[in-house]
DNA sequence: GCACGCTTGTTGGCATATCCAACAATTGGC
DNA sequence: GCCAATTGTTGGATATGCCAACAAGCGTGC
């Protein structure tokens, strides 16, 4: 037995953890999460509410059920997001002609006026984020999470 | 103007979305996230938790602060996250011998026992997450993401 | 020595974010 | 027209995270 209190000054011992997908995954996303936060706090949005705005635009009308499944998220968790877009009149929770039940969701003007601002923004967000990337190695990264994502 | 309400035979657009490192990043954590509670919920592991008892078993004697800064959390955040894996039995916070403020984290025995048992899952877990990546993709994946973690 | 500033763990307040189960309204298949 | 499924919503339960404040303890400068 030699040591017990590691020598701070020594950097520490990761285990298996460096190994595995999970945990280099979660790393990058609070990394990603952080400077994100930074970039947008201003606009006051989370990535959440960009992937809503930004599906909202390319498929109007859509519906909360779809949007959720869409984000990947339950339909439960779709409300109180739409609640703070819908206060802060960016989105509308119109009346869908073919269903009572459902909602169709637009982008207000003000809302994809927003939107429009953010993606200019989020290119900015990720070419930092990808500043130690070769381009192609970018894409082989976007490719490879997309087939992990697809699970 | 053509249709208001998408077509839901047909698949969303996605807009800049499906281009984003951040987007990407989330969808295989959700997916990841969700594999692992599976393959752990007879365990009562998280992520967070499998990690901290990685870094303790690497670095005995590790403060509460320092296992903060490795996980790339707050100081705060690690007192509950400790509190569960101590009122488990699974971690003890031991006096520092060096610092009477600060706590040295150990495993106990069932600790040890339980992350030896964690690890040969983790192992399946991870091979089933790169399922659809080759070795090598696997690899490139790793060195990818802790580059962008590193920022 | 010893005073002041820093660090450590803790608490409390706050904000998200997520799930599941239940519910009423509504739809659609049969 | 009946009945099962779907939609949005609510409520309850967890988790996860931050920040600010605090007491205790440490250590540097003098």
């Amino acid at each position: 037995m030699s040591e017990t209190v590691p020598d701070p000054k020594r950097s520490l011992d990761f285990g298996i953890l460096t190994g595995l997908i999970g945990y280099q995954l979660r790393r990058a996303q609070v990394a990603v999460f952080g400077h994100f936060a930074d970039a947008f706090k201003d606009l006051d949005l989370t990535p959440g509410q960009l992937g809503a705005l930004a599906l909202i635009h390319g498929n109007p009308g859509l519906s909360q059920s779809a949007l959720g499944g869409a984000l990947g998220v339950d339909r439960s968790t779709v409300v109180p997001l739409i609640d703070r877009l819908e206060t802060r009149a960016l989105v509308v929770r119109a009346p869908s002609p073919k269903d009572r039940r459902s909602h169709a969701l637009q982008l207000s003007p003000a809302g994809a006026r927003l939107l429009a601002e953010a993606e200019a923004r989020v290119r900015a967000h990720e070419a930092v984020i990808a500043a130690r990337l070769s381009e192609p190695e970018r894409r082989t990264l976007l490719e490879l999470l997309a087939r992990i994502g697809a699970g």
